[in-house]
DNA sequence: CGCCTTTGACCCGCGC
DNA sequence: GCGCGGGTCAAAGGCG
């Protein structure tokens, strides 16, 4: 599996359009894949506007098409915050679940980390270093989530889902919504088989500190976010959220990520 | 001025 | 071979 990226015969690409550089690196991308479902606050009562977690990266948004079965369009994100970026990510709400977005990360970041994590700045040279030998710490991960979370009134609840998780939250963390009682609504479903096999693949040291992305979105992201629901589903209600977005204060959602190796 | 969002068109892979 | 669905690009417009 490495970097797949142009598996395509190039025949086709080069009929026509494509002008020059990698074409099609579209179809059949056998990267690894991130799925992460947020579940956008549940108890807020019906606010739809949780932002779309995104990393601090900036995403420019290049496209947007309404998928079958799916009443909602499925947004296309590119990384902006470095030019030879290819990160990618979809960002789509589930059918079933409109509080739920799910989020599928595609390729990874080939810059160092977002402009705004100051918390990744620190923990990433550990993180780096972890990658070469990861599996070995995995508490200290734990701490340094903690930490990120900004809101860790409920940690408790965390401590009890990393000890669990344990070696997941390696390189997942799974926040979840503080404010939400609703046992039922965990929403993180760890899968450690893919982990395993996807934290080795993974090498991008930043997905890493996912929670803290959560808990540090930038001004744009808010910006995105909200936009991002008014379009992507034009839900009645929508009065006007917090200000989870400008803060991350009332972040209340879980994520889920889901590797997933195309395999 | 630069960046980002929006929208339509185009292309590709896959299934029938 | 055709059609469907999904993914990407490019141009235009808008906003900060």
């Amino acid at each position: 599996m490495d970097e797949t990226l142009s598996p395509e015969p190039d025949s086709d690409v080069s009929k026509n359009l494509r002008p020059e550089n990698q074409p099609s690196k579209r179809r059949k991308v056998a990267h690894e894949k991130t799925v992460v479902t947020v579940k956008i606050g549940a108890n807020v009562g019906k606010l739809k506007n949780e932002g779309p977690p995104s990393d601090l990266w900036s995403w420019r948004k290049y496209g947007q098409k309404p998928i079958k079965g799916s009443p909602y369009p499925r947004g296309y994100y590119r990384c902006s915050t470095s030019k030879g970026c290819s990160a990618k990510k979809q960002v789509e709400r589930s059918k079933t679940d409109a509080s739920v977005l799910i989020i599928t990360y595609t390729s990874s970041h080939n810059h160092p980390g977002p402009p705004d994590v100051n918390v990744i700045s620190t923990t990433q040279q550990e993180q780096e270093d972890d990658q070469k030998q990861e599996q070995e710490q995995e508490q200290e991960d734990d701490q340094e989530q903690e930490q990120e979370q900004d809101q860790k009134q409920d940690q408790d609840k965390k401590q009890d889902q990393e000890q669990e998780h344990g070696k997941l939250e390696e390189h997942f963390h799974y926040i979840e919504s503080p404010i939400r009682s609703s046992q039922d609504e965990h929403i993180f479903t760890a899968h450690d088989t893919s982990f395993g096999f996807l934290l080795d693949e993974e090498q991008e040291p930043l997905s890493l500190s996912y929670s803290q992305l959560m808990s540090f979105s930038t001004p744009k992201l808010s910006e995105e976010n909200n936009d991002f629901f008014d379009e992507l589903e034009e839900l009645p209600t929508f009065s006007s959220f917090p200000s989870f977005m400008g803060r991350t204060n009332n972040l209340s959602f879980g994520i889920e990520r889901i590797p997933s190796v195309p395999s």
